[in-house]
RNA sequence: CGUUGGGAUCGGGCGGUCGCCGCCCGGGGAGCUUACGCCGGCUUAGCCGGAGAGUGCUUUUCGGGGGGAGGAAAGUCCGAACUCCACAGAGCGGUGUGCCGGAUAACGUCCGGGAGCGGCGGCUUUAAGGUCGUCCGACGGAAAGUGCCACAGAGAAUAUACCGCCUCGCGAGAGGUAAGGGUGAAAAGGUGCGGUAAGAGCGCACCGGGCGUUCAGUAAUGAACGUUGCAUGGCAAACCCCACACGGAGCAAGACCAAAUAGGGGCGGAUUGAGGCGGGAUGCGCAAGCAUUGCGCCUCAGCGAGCUGGCUCGGUUCGCCAAACGUCCGGGUAGGUCGCUUGAGCGGCGUGGUAACGCGUCGCCUAGAGGAAUGAUCGCCACGGCAGCAAUGCCGUACAGAAUUCGGCUUACAGGUCCCAACGCUUC
RNA sequence: GGCGCUAUCGUCUAGGGGUUAGGACGUGAGAUUCUCAAUCUUAAAACCCGGGUUCGAUUCCCGGUAGCGCUA
């Protein structure tokens, strides 16, 4: 686990570092096109993904692999579109009325998207894409900031394990293979 | 200055770092298309072909500018705008509103006025009551009708007589009463004096009511005068009556584009053209008529018996049906675009009106998302509380998040500011 | 987002202006039985909250709260 954490995101944790010595706050971009939108999508990730629980919130997540299934009858425009989503990552988060009104309920989706935008730049990394779905807690309400963004930072490190962990199997199968 | 009540208004501020969503400007990339322009060819008013964004559309990225939650955005309780559906008119039914006048696009809202069946406080009075101030309210109708008024109580609705009182009578009882007691939410005008066997509007005075006239007022209503001794309660947020208003659904309304899959329809497949006659459909037109489309019959000309299957089988002729396939059209799902923010708008000034509000003029543009942006974090200041002699430290800063848009109502709310009224204290 | 409905013992429900708020299942106690079940007797246990109308409200009216349903 150190190992990994060293050899992967040795790199991205030194520019953190960096950035925290000059101003205060990390970089990191989290426009709409990273945002899960679709009902169906939702409906996917929690029929079929998998779950990692944590304190404050549970964190589903689903791999896939869109460059299978339906684009490659276009021959001339696969590059663009297998270079488009290898990286993608998509994040929704589901917070349900039961969890306050609406005041309190935009407070946890604004903090949770937060912490994701800081530590979006881990999986970067991954190959395919990964759609993932947030569903706070009552207690991240209330929760310190830096905690809830430790949580997201050690979710993302499990995404990004057994994402790789699956693309190092699928290497070596490739290498015995040959 | 303080307390109480009412009204209006604001709803923390500044800065650092990193972000999110629209809009505008500029640069770059990608995709689509070819009207103008470019190139080439030809049978040259032009046609055909090619490359391609310089002008186009979509998308993405970078830089700059500017904007980005509320007084209640809430509850969805009323009223409208807008959209679709339905619709000859009227009635019944249903729902809602309810003193009078006005404002308004409309309202159950607002403004002004009236009355009190209300609460509180002051004054007056033996009391009933009167009067003043303030607050308040879903304040039409109870001799149009129906219904209900439990328990208690003698009696609870065109009333009754339990204990009483008085008269007659030895008594049993009979009669007259409704002052007093008692029950109740409510007991049939109140107080006083007279009167009486005892009493009673039985008589009188005052108060309260009913009716009528006159005056004031647009009206609700009020005042004055006259008259009437005055049994006939409460509930209509019970049914109901009267007056007035209301078609239904709601931006997830609705409009447009439209993938994949399935399915529907027309034509070709399944021979061509011209003319005439007959009648049909659609569109335009008041009509006459015109245009388009396709059907039947006849005539003439042309092609020439056709590579699928079926109509019991085989041959010939004629005809019908169906399929593969091709092409066109329409409905429409996922998805996308519009509706979508310039509006009964906001502010200043003037003016009419007691006011709500109206009119005129000048200026301004003030969120527009769509699994849903308007933020996260840090520091300083402000305010409040606690600890502390102090410095200072810690904690807290409300209610609450646009979703088509307005006008209201209701509900929630830390704290600050201003105004008005009453009362109390101090000073002049 | 819009529209509509409901709220009564622990659960399912009846009642519809009047003072003991009824029933069934469940719970507790007792009886019966050697014990349990079944049966019988008995007890406790509720009108969502706040105003208003009324002499009187669980009921009628208004406003909140909670739950449920329909709608692309």
């Amino acid at each position: 686990m150190l190992s990994t954490e060293r050899s992967g995101g040795g790199r991205g944790r030194n520019a953190n570092a960096v950035d925290d010595s000059v101003s205060d706050t990390p970089r990191g971009r989290f426009p709409k096109t990273a945002h899960l939108l679709k009902h169906s999508d939702f409906q996917r990730v929690y029929k079929s993904g998998r779950r990692h629980f944590s304190g404050n919130m549970t964190v589903f997540y689903l791999r896939t692999q869109p460059e299978v299934a339906p684009e490659p009858n276009e021959a001339g425009a696969a590059e663009e579109l297998c270079a488009q989503p290898k990286g993608r990552v998509r994040v929704g988060f589901t917070v349900s009325k039961a969890l306050g009104g609406s005041v309190e309920r935009n407070r946890m989706r604004r903090r949770m998207r937060e912490a994701v935008r800081h530590h979006l730049l881990m999986l970067e990394c991954i190959s395919g894409s990964v759609d993932i779905v947030i569903n706070p807690k009552k207690s991240s309400l209330v929760a310190e900031f830096p905690q809830i963004s430790q949580e997201i930072e050690r979710a993302f490190r499990v995404i990004r394990q057994n994402c790789g962990i699956a693309g190092k199997k699928i290497g070596e199968q490739e290498a015995r293979s040959r």
